[in-house]
DNA sequence: GCTCACATCTTGTCAATGGAAAGTTATGCT
DNA sequence: AGCATAACTTTCCATTGACAAGATGTGAGC
């Protein structure tokens, strides 16, 4: 290992995910993630600046991969409710950049990447309503979209916070169950 | 101001909430809500061991007078939908409570008060489903009033984590309208 | 009204953390 | 080859959560 890491930006990023997905972001330490990097507690702050600069990046890496999520449903399937099933799967495959990407206190909520990427997720969840055939929208589409959003985000949140027992392991089906109670028109 | 504070318990759990309104749990300090209150930096471990112990007992109370607050909304009109107006309406009024609650990462999760505190919330908003008339609950009451639960839930997180631009300053009448999206039939 | 057990609060201390400052080493561009 | 700069280290400081030991008030029983 020379004084270089050579790719310490991605594996910092990469062991934050781990360490949030296993602890929680309220247990995450800059100097235990540049411990497992092998490297010094301050070299962290020369990619992110500080611990909020970090969890931006992996809020803004989390908006992303959702985006991308969202856009590959929409076109394979084309279904509105699968666009909530991938939401809830993405909040489940990738708990840590889930969790932090909906505590803006965590992070500095301006950043301009972030709110792009964030941007990007919003348009890809709304394009699936606009999908709907004439009528089922019902008379608003941001309104059935908010609902949708809700009640995917709801559903996802609260499996994250083991507030549901007896649920299966994955929560593919619980979640298409619970997507099916949404009346597209208003 | 006497050596005994008098009601210090009391006093800390208050300066918490208000902290954590402000500015988010992760900036909570038990220090500063020592200095608060005007007493030493060690005497809130004895009213609740740590920091998690504080945490758990905010937690218990939010439980608490969410389920008041339900119970009383079913007593008063009946109605399932008003039932998640309230719900979203409690985490806007005690925004500090809400974002605790459905954090086990930051409390003790095992609490036998808080378990039981939970069970009387979740109780309260059940009983609003088994209220529907027959029928209209759907083949499964669980699954209703899991859908219910998620929808009131989806939308007061992305309201409280700032996802949600364009509204006005009290969301009942805009939790109304989403709410009105949910079909309690399966 | 005395005493003694106990709850409440303080002072002192420790390891860990986030962050800043200043120095060191590699890298890439010309 | 040389130089600006990016990447990383070492050193340092204030703050924090937790613990231990001591000080102070409170109240029950006699």
């Amino acid at each position: 290992m020379s004084y270089h890491h050579g790719d310490l930006r991605r594996a910092l990023l990469a062991a934050a995910a781990e360490s949030i997905a296993e602890e929680g972001p309220a247990a995450l330490s800059l100097r235990d993630l540049a411990r497992r990097a092998g490297v010094s507690h301050a070299a962290p702050a020369h990619h992110f600046g500080d611990k909020r600069g970090l969890l931006t990046a992996l809020a803004a890496e989390g908006f992303e991969l959702l985006a991308a999520a969202l856009r590959e449903t929409r076109a394979a399937t084309g279904s509105f409710l699968e666009l909530g099933v991938t939401y809830v799967r993405f909040a489940t495959t990738h708990r840590a950049h889930f969790e932090v990407m909906w505590r803006p206190d965590l992070y500095h909520a301006e950043d301009p990447a972030l709110l792009a990427a964030r941007d990007r997720s919003s348009a890809a969840l709304y394009s699936g309503v606009a999908d709907l055939p004439d009528g089922q929208a019902g008379a608003d589409v941001r309104e059935t979209g908010l609902a949708a959003w809700s009640l995917a985000h709801g559903f996802a949140t609260l499996w994250l916070s083991g507030a549901l027992p007896d649920m299966p392991e994955l929560p593919d089906e619980a979640a298409r169950a619970v997507l099916r109670h949404l009346t597209p028109a208003g």
